[in-house]
DNA sequence: CGTCAATGGACTGGTCGTAGACCAATAGAA
DNA sequence: TTCTATTGGTCTACGACCAGTCCATTGACG
């Protein structure tokens, strides 16, 4: 049993400031809050937001520089913009993976599970404003359309998208934080061309039912989705 | 709109190591981990679990002594003792408290929302060991036999005992850290007998639902209790 | 009645992260 | 062409935090 001493005594800080800050840059290249070409912000004001060194912030934009990633230009209308082809997952073993999250899978499938299902009925139940719901086409429009090669992403930004307008912005974070967990699962699952069509469709009738204010299906929608992949990630950790 | 760019570029940090310590060691015990006259874990131990030098454990232990929630024995069979009679929160005023949280709110109760109903109905689809049901059935019972001025700990304590079964260790963290952040809120709220009354049958009938292995139940449950609280709440601050 | 293991308490040297100032490059604006 | 604001790049002094060590105290147990 996941005891309350273990949930409330857990460690305060993950790593040190130079590992928090790659990995967060890694969630907004990864999830597509930053896409191929576009820029971070500044690093001055970057380093603000993540309250961090400027120091700091700039180890960590080197590593992913090192790590193909980013590239910075200097000068005036210079900066830090994400590479157009992106270097790929390093593709290990369900095997491997297995050992190496063992549980941590379960934890995490059930943590998506409830703040994902609630953020769709969440934001089914609010009065969207029309950026919102543009934003929300917008999003599931560039999924569909996507190359296999981009899908991941987009679909990451996708379900992000989602998260964000149910108006709480702690549950955009945490879902963020948890489909970075899952990201390399889902990376060493084959994407076939057929799931995604399914997935498609699926993401349709999410999207529709948050927009048609219909709480219910929405969450209803959800968890089918989302239990197809879960599905998919617990039969290959097998 | 929570833009995905404030979700993925907030602060690494919220604060220091200290601060982040002293935080743990309340949410300890005020959500009821540890109760009155209870034992801490060793410095040491603790130190090492909260990823945190001694040092900086002994100074948030220090400022817990000061504020009166511990003492600490030396010697061995001494430690850190929670007191038995802790400092009664500070009762702001709720315009007060709309100013300072403001939107926060909803926010936290958006989360919470997902994060419980969520957490009941995994506890419920899950086959429980007896340890786990016998835990769940004590925190009921003492929950129900609570005297008003330890209700809400108790209340937290049964609480984040659903979670904990629901076998997700980031699920209870999670939720854990939800329900500190609206503590301050609830304490803000008197507590009337007849809420409390009500507030037990509907706690009776979550635990029913979990133990009876029926997940729907169990989220509905849970539902109709949080927006009872909900709407509590928000009523309170408008 | 002493012994001893475990605990809180106190100190020190070293390391990591920060704040802030300054330099260098760049491209649009004048 | 020259100017200039903005950006990445570099350096230094300082403070916070940490790991490790040793001391002081206590109460159960032989």
């Amino acid at each position: 049993m996941a005891t309350a001493d273990e949930a409330v005594f857990r460690p305060v800080r993950a790593g040190n400031p130079f590992e928090e800050t790659v990995e967060r840059l890694l969630q907004a290249i990864k999830l597509g809050v930053v896409g191929p070409g576009e820029r971070l912000p500044a690093e001055r004001d970057l380093a603000a937001r993540l309250n961090v060194s400027r120091v700091t912030l700039r180890e960590a934009i080197k590593a992913l520089t090192d790590a193909g990633y980013v590239e910075s230009r200097r000068g005036r209308y210079g900066g830090t913009f994400v590479n157009e082809h992106l270097p790929k997952p390093r593709r290990v073993s369900a095997k491997q993976l297995t050992r190496e999250l063992g549980a941590g899978v379960d934890d995490a499938l059930v943590l998506r599970s409830a703040l994902e299902t609630g953020a769709a009925e969440a934001a089914a139940s609010r009065e969207l404003t029309d950026a919102e719901a543009e934003h929300l086409r917008r999003c599931l429009a560039e999924t569909s359309s996507a190359k296999l090669a981009d899908y991941r992403r987009m679909d990451s930004r996708l379900h992000l998208a989602i998260a964000e307008v149910s108006g709480s912005p702690s549950l955009t974070s945490a879902t963020a934080d948890v489909r970075m967990r899952l990201n390399e699962l889902l990376d060493a699952i084959p994407l076939l061309a057929v799931n995604l069509e399914h997935s498609n469709d699926q993401h349709e009738a999410i999207v529709a039912a948050i927009l048609a204010g219909d709480p219910a299906a929405a969450r209803q929608a959800m968890q089918e989705h989302l239990s197809g992949t879960a599905a998919l990630l617990r039969g290959f950790l097998t």
